[in-house]
DNA sequence: GGTTGCTAATAATGCGCATCATCAGATTGA
DNA sequence: TCAATCTGATGATGCGCATTATTAGCAACC
């Protein structure tokens, strides 16, 4: 069973009419003055429903027109145990999207990979091919991967700010800074003055966004910045304690979790001694683990957005025969470049500060705010 | 910038060679007795490397060889917040087993969706054709719209067991039968007796499956069957209460959670008066909530295995125009129906019945529902 | 010197579809 | 009555690639 599709050429057999006008009255409209009458248009038709023809899409891709078909690129699997709460949500919002459109996902699992990591390298975006345009999601890329889809102008939206490459690449991203700026501003309406920030250093988007955002705020409000970046939980706890912060904000992969164990382990409740806010959700959530108070990350949002973009991108580089004239606006700069808010999450993570000079020598003093 | 793609034929006369010459230094194989000296290969390699050439999917696709896309079909929306717990297993494993083969995922959310749910319509599998073939994830399905994917002998796999169809439709399923009799075993290993089974009928295998291996180890053990089948947690708590139960086997997607804490409302401690076992995965995990013991469905060796599978059933249907005589062995019948163990899971749900005549007083049961 | 045998490559074809250019026949205008 | 217009369709072409059939060139053999 050698498995022939049905072809147009099988239908218009059927329906006693060329190839071409099975073509036509497929795609309604007539480009140039084709006319087809009423009566042709339902024998082809019913020649379609009794075959049960279906067009093949790569024949549709290669004539020119468009797949219908939106890539996903992630620089690390999709699906992997660990990441799938990260992923998850982009892909929630993506999934929607799409099915809105009308259009295919596909995931490019067949990319090349090294040290964990999947390489956009010749033989990996050679395959994006397929697809009308892409989404690009994880964290580093190198750059000379890049050229190339600049190069072949294939439309391509990061999912994730993009601060490099001079903001000329098309992104959906998400407000770290404000969400960073406002967790700093509700500590302080609480009455905070040693606000620290918890994190690694990192060339990351996400990180710099947030040290921007903890620095914008702080110098706002007249306090002093200080930063813990520790590789090790328990040392940072200690530093913590050591520096008396009734307040520190914390990056979600700096383990939130066991930090505020370990400063509990020493005698500081979280958060009636020490306000911990979250610059983003938790990377793993523990079963019946605490309710982070900070901001959360629109990740499915995030995901439509960016594929609606990428949607307009494709059409607006259109099919290469120009068809219609009624063709959608073209894609704004504001479209381009979009910073979705992160809206707080009220958790139970936060309180005023301990009253009184502070928990400084620890031993007295322990007076449980009203 | 009209993007236009680079192609063979650019290279070929970058190369001072034919188009066909391209094809063939690229394809390696010379099917018919064609040769290409080394030197000619290398001024082709050069001129691929120059240009950074990269093949047409879709004209590789219709020229009759394999795009190496592999789609994935689920009847309902794969990522939404709701099923992404349950879908994302099978799409782990499935991602996993596609990077192995070297092989790009589509996943058909352009599908017109009805009542919530997917359909596979003359336009839903209309798009099947990009994929060389399909995975088919979730319940129902019309029987008409695989008829068509029968008769134009497309490569599929169900996931989950096919019990309908004469069995002739490959899938990969998972042995609830066994886990179920396990589960049995192990209770009456405890000394249980009153072992009651939870969980409305349906016509799903999974349902069909977990009575008949609850029927099945009840008999061999010489009790009786005892069928609560509620619609409300607190009635079956009730009814569990009332027939004095000393233990139940629950299917996942009754509420055990409920159940549970129903019961211990009622004074019935879980597992010290009622041990409780879960017949596969809970399907919404609480936070902090019970560590249920029962089987659990090895979803990602499912999709793994499914994607192997359809991968073999790809490449044995196979590029039309036989090119290669060292073809792989075809699909056995084995390989064309799986089914998976479903693995104890050791919770703390599970316990001795309660000593002495106890809550037992009845040496006149007689509660078949069935 | 013509036939055979071999190497290295090319020309030609088709995959299924969209589309442009063309055309046959009917209707109208003068 | 013949050109001009309109209607309804068809033929031909090309998209980029794989593949088959064919050819050109050259050495070898009797």
């Amino acid at each position: 069973m050698p498995r022939r599709r049905i072809t147009q050429t099988d239908v218009a057999a059927m329906a006693g009419v060329s190839q071409a006008t099975v073509s036509f009255v497929l795609n309604g409209s007539t480009p140039a003055g084709v006319r087809i009458s009423e009566e042709t248009r339902q024998r082809v038709l019913d020649a379609i429903r009794i075959t049960g023809y279906t067009a093949n899409p790569a024949a549709q891709r290669l004539a020119g027109r468009l797949a219908q078909i939106l890539g996903v690129f992630t620089y690390e699997a999709t699906f992997p145990r660990a990441s799938r709460d990260f992923y998850g949500p982009f892909l929630t919002g993506i999934e929607h999207a799409a099915e809105r459109l009308g259009v295919d996902i596909l995931l490019f699992t067949s990319a090349p990979v090294a040290d964990g990591r999947r390489r956009l390298t010749r033989d990996g975006w050679q395959r994006l091919g397929v697809a009308d345009g892409c989404l690009l999601l994880g964290q580093h890329e190198h750059r000379g991967e890049l050229q190339h889809l600049l190069d072949t102008n294939y439309p391509f939206v990061f999912i994730g700010k993009r601060g490099s490459d001079g903001g000329r690449l098309p992104y959906v991203g998400a407000d770290y800074v404000g969400g960073t700026v406002r967790q700093i501003d509700r500590l302080v309406a609480h009455g905070h003055q040693r606000i620290g920030y918890v994190g690694m250093r990192g060339t990351d988007q996400p990180t710099l966004d947030r040290v921007e955002g903890y620095r914008t705020a702080m110098k706002t409000h007249g306090l002093t910045t200080r930063f813990v970046e520790l590789e090790d939980v328990a040392a940072t706890a200690a530093e913590i304690v050591d520096q008396r912060f009734t307040a520190v904000v914390v990056a979600p992969e700096n383990h939130p979790e066991e930090l505020a164990d370990e400063l509990e382990r020493r005698g500081r409740r979280v958060p009636d001694d020490v306000s911990v806010l979250l610059l983003g959700q938790p990377h793993h959530p523990r079963r019946g683990g605490r309710q982070w108070s900070g901001f959360s990350v629109p990740r499915e949002e995030m995901g439509a957005r960016a594929l609606y973009l990428l949607s307009r991108l494709v059409s607006d580089d259109g099919p290469r025969r120009e068809r219609d004239a009624r063709r959608p606006a073209a894609v704004t700069d504001a479209e381009l470049h979009q910073i979705l808010v992160c809206p707080d999450v009220e958790g139970a993570t936060v309180a005023p500060p301990p009253p009184g000079p502070g928990p400084r020598t620890a031993t007295h003093d322990r007076t449980d705010h009203a």
